[in-house]
DNA sequence: ACCGGATGTGAGCACGTGTACATATACGGA
DNA sequence: TCCGTATATGTACACGTGCTCACATCCGGT
């Protein structure tokens, strides 16, 4: 009855997890043992280590990983700050990111909300020894980071050039892609371009307009109109109700997909422009619904899959020898050539 | 010269990361001192705490947060089944998901892919301590989570009904959804019904189509076309292209927007079809995609805010009280009319 | 002067694991 | 018989932290 008052008290307390020390004692063999018999170049007589992994499954006993990575060495958790996953980039990047961290045995802690939210909950989580923490473009700034730093958790960016020696960062020629988009109008003749950006705290979003302005002015032109919305759909369309209201507008390059799709659609209720026979327009970033027969959107892609792959890539590089300098990959955009210029 | 072997041999190890015994010393107390500087009501001179924080931060030392759980307190690792981050509702659902765990402190372990790998990580993820295990929707098989219960690891399903009294579970009402479409497209006056459904071992598929089937029958009706798709808008589309060309269909539901979208897309291209005029079209879920204008479409919303709310509600019961029977939450759906039905 | 409580402090244990170390046994070859 | 090597096994330490326990100091009130 003694007992009865530890038990209740406290409100029920979860179960102990099964130990090493349990399953020792239930198949009555040293604990060192047990730890063996999940070891891979371990001495350990093989009945021994088959009544061991019995006993474990019986008990439902598994190697407690945190335990496991105290003495150093690798945890397997890498962290994601995911950007807004609302975003269709951003869930489509960061869906292609979590498969293959997945299927090379690492975990990511994923963090996304606001960009306030995401700052407090950096700091929360660098708490936890992370093997790498890896960044989706966007605008939590950079000095956030930096306790990564100190912590000796290696920091890789993506769609932003920031820290380079001390960080890696792969990122767009968001210049080179602007370009092209310009490039690919004037092509067809265009020559009064109206622009829609991004909120200016996005690292990308300089180097877009820049690109744009420089191949405008290399071909003597400049920008008519310009507009700054919030990469969604919904800012897209009415930056673009501002912009085609002048009917001269012939040219719109918006610098994500989603405000591209927004300018399109408002295109689409104006009757004095006609897509594409009167008005280009072409997005960045190319994501799965910019190829629907009901868009058909012209776009430089932004491409996931190569981007994925370097990370992945860098994310082993580091680990296998922490004292590289930073590596900064530039990745080559491309002009998709669908319906809307 | 005889370390150098050391520092060489080893390729570099990563440098250690600071400890409390480390910021001890520098700072000439004890270590305990230091673990007392970091915690809330503990007995510790002033002029020392603030010594010892300004240490730590000259340091860069945090807190080992896996170490600290050790004890058996709770980690703050959460594991997140997410299904594939390419769908748009799974995409939302993991976004709104993943901000609510962040904002009260828990660090979800995100895992997605094909469901042969996600079974995989899985079993890998539930060597980690994780506080809860939240499942969504989807294909990947009960048996998957068995072990979670013997490593005493709470799960939470949402938008599968299993394991009833073991497990947590957060469901949409389907068969009361369908239903709901099903007698918004009646009240319009349609006769003949197509449905296009999705994959047959994911759990709602079921329950949506017995809704259909069971509204038809009371309204002495039946299906006179039904196909099987694969929830994507593809899949939605060529799905579409076989029902609709049968032009006396007059209504279309399909079991998720995504398909209802592709179906929307196929019947534009269809001169034999008008929308809303001839023909309606209803989806399931309420995406964003769905509300943007060029869509416009008519569907059943299954409401994101209130499971993840209801989700964190569990996680946080489940935390206070391990000993609980496993809760089983029906959400209600509503129809969300808009302009193709 | 004495005492009780509040405050401050360090030693040391516990958490669960991997592994270095020491020791023991088996075996084959000289 | 002896020795070197491969295999097998238990003891004990290290990892980094929070917390208990025991002890020291201080302060106000009787």
């Amino acid at each position: 009855m003694a007992q009865d008052k530890d038990a209740d008290s406290q409100t029920a307390r979860r179960p102990r997890r099964v130990t090493a020390s349990d399953v020792a004692e239930a198949a009555a063999v040293s604990r060192a043992a047990v730890s063996r018999a999940f070891a891979k170049n371990a001495y350990l007589d093989s009945a021994k280590r088959d009544l061991i992994l019995e006993t474990a499954r019986r008990l439902g006993y598994r190697p407690n990983a945190l335990a496991a990575s105290l003495h150093g060495t690798e945890t397997g958790l890498v962290g994601i700050v995911a950007g807004d996953l609302g975003r269709e980039y951003d869930a489509a990047f960061v869906g292609a990111l979590v498969s293959g961290l997945n299927a090379s045995g690492k975990w990511p802690l994923v963090l996304s909300g606001s960009d306030a939210l995401t700052t407090q909950s950096i700091r929360a989580v660098l708490g936890y020894p992370l093997d790498a923490l890896i960044v989706r473009g966007g605008s939590v700034p950079t000095a956030a980071f930096r306790d990564a730093a100190q912590l000796h958790i290696p920091v890789i960016f993506s769609g932003r050039v920031a820290e380079a020696p001390l960080a890696d960062c792969i990122c767009c020629r968001n210049e080179d892609g602007a370009r092209l988009a310009i490039e690919a109008m004037l092509d067809r003749g265009r020559r009064s371009f109206g622009y829609i950006g991004g909120p200016a705290d996005w690292s990308s979003e300089a180097e877009r307009q820049t690109g744009v302005q420089d191949a405008l002015r290399e071909a003597g032109l400049a920008l008519c109109a310009q507009q700054q919305a919030d990469y969604t759909f919904e800012g897209g369309r009415s930056a673009a109700r501002q912009i085609l209201r002048d009917d001269r507008i012939d040219a719109l390059f918006c610098a994500n997909d989603a405000m591209a799709l927004g300018a399109l659609s408002t295109a689409r209720e104006m009757p004095g422009h006609q897509v594409p026979e009167t008005l280009s327009i072409i997005g960045f970033d190319d994501i799965p619904l910019a190829a629907w027969p009901d868009f058909n959107l012209t776009t430089i892609r932004n491409p996931i899959p190569e981007t994925v792959s370097q990370i992945l890539r860098l994310v082993e590089a580091r680990l296998s020898d922490p004292t590289r300098d930073g590596e900064v990959i530039m990745i080559a955009p491309e002009l998709v050539a669908r319906g809307t210029h």
